[in-house]
DNA sequence: GTCTATAGATCGATAGAC
DNA sequence: GTCTATCGATCTATAGAC
């Protein structure tokens, strides 16, 4: 029983990867404290109503992380190629090339569907709006702003969906280049 | 407790649905029973290795009608422009315009992925080869087809995650729509 | 903060009547 | 084929020692 977690923040890093790995309903609280060595009486402790608060504190941490790292940049008004360009790193990045999935995605997909459907609608909301903004700065009229923005925040989607599916995680790299084409202000 | 089922067939329709809202961890036979209306005594008649069977059951169905439906259109030899046309009409029909999502993806992404992947994989590798030979057959080169095969399947696929996500069907129309565009011989 | 022990509900699965 | 009753395991959550 490793000991590595003091902090709330550690504990939820370490919650997020038990419900990537088996979803909410999937992940039960003796398969969170054995993978994350934290006994109850720590995941009480620092999520007093237990497993919804838990999710909702990984999903939160997960928006969080896309504000600060990648929906910031995308509405930078003075460099929103630059932005963009950022936008494809840190989620190549984030995703670690495919083999991570969406935890959004799949609770959208899944089981907290219901219970968490605020955050999952602001986080895709918030991404598409932020990259159609950065592209019409670009140059693009707001049609295709609005229509690339989609196209790209699906691709991505479609593609962590894939590579899950074939177990290819390139599926994903070539879907980030192929996007990118899309997108010829950033070559 | 409603009593209009009584064959498998009938039974597996009912219990996908079940599958579909709340996932696979996050269906108990409790939610099953009560959703089909049928006893547990039923349902071990006809799944008598429980919820592991209703599931591969669930999703070979999927899987055949997808091969029905899908896949022997886009490999007839004939006429592949009509076969891929006949895909997008059939698509759209089964997911009900996006208010549907796919057990295929959601159990990929989610809690059933070790248990169920020998199908998962089977059933877009089977999609993704059958779309890029149509293509091929319609004049796409070898690179082409298969990376445009990959874009639409993605598409698909990430359109399903957002149109869930945002609460929004349309983003499920409009990816389709733009999809279509991208292969021109069967505008 | 973290542990063990345990409550009380619900889980998947089975048995046997009809 | 479908029902009810029920098993033992596992579930989430709590209590209380340290």
């Amino acid at each position: 029983m490793p000991r590595e977690v003091a902090e709330r923040g550690d504990a939820i890093a370490a919650v997020a990867e038990v419900f990537r790995e088996h979803g909410y309903a999937g992940s039960s609280l003796a398969t969170i404290t054995q993978q994350t060595g934290l006994g109850k009486g720590s995941l009480y402790h620092f999520f007093p109503n237990g497993k919804q608060e838990m999710a909702e504190a990984v999903l939160e941490d997960v928006s969080h992380w896309f504000e600060e790292n990648v929906f910031a940049a995308l509405r930078d008004a003075g460099a929103p190629a630059r932005g963009i360009e950022r936008m494809f790193e840190a989620v190549e990045a984030y995703f670690h090339s495919g083999e991570r999935i969406c935890l959004l995605g799949a609770f959208a997909l899944g089981d907290g569907q219901e219970a968490f459907e605020g955050v999952i609608h602001r986080y895709f909301s918030t991404w598409t709006e932020a990259l159609s903004g950065a592209l019409l700065r670009t140059g693009f009229t707001p049609t295709k702003a609005e229509e690339t923005a989609e196209e790209v925040v699906v691709g991505i989607q479609g593609a962590l969906v894939l590579a899950r599916s074939r177990q290819d995680p390139q599926v994903f790299t070539r879907t980030l280049a192929r996007l990118k084409r899309r997108i010829p202000t950033i070559q």
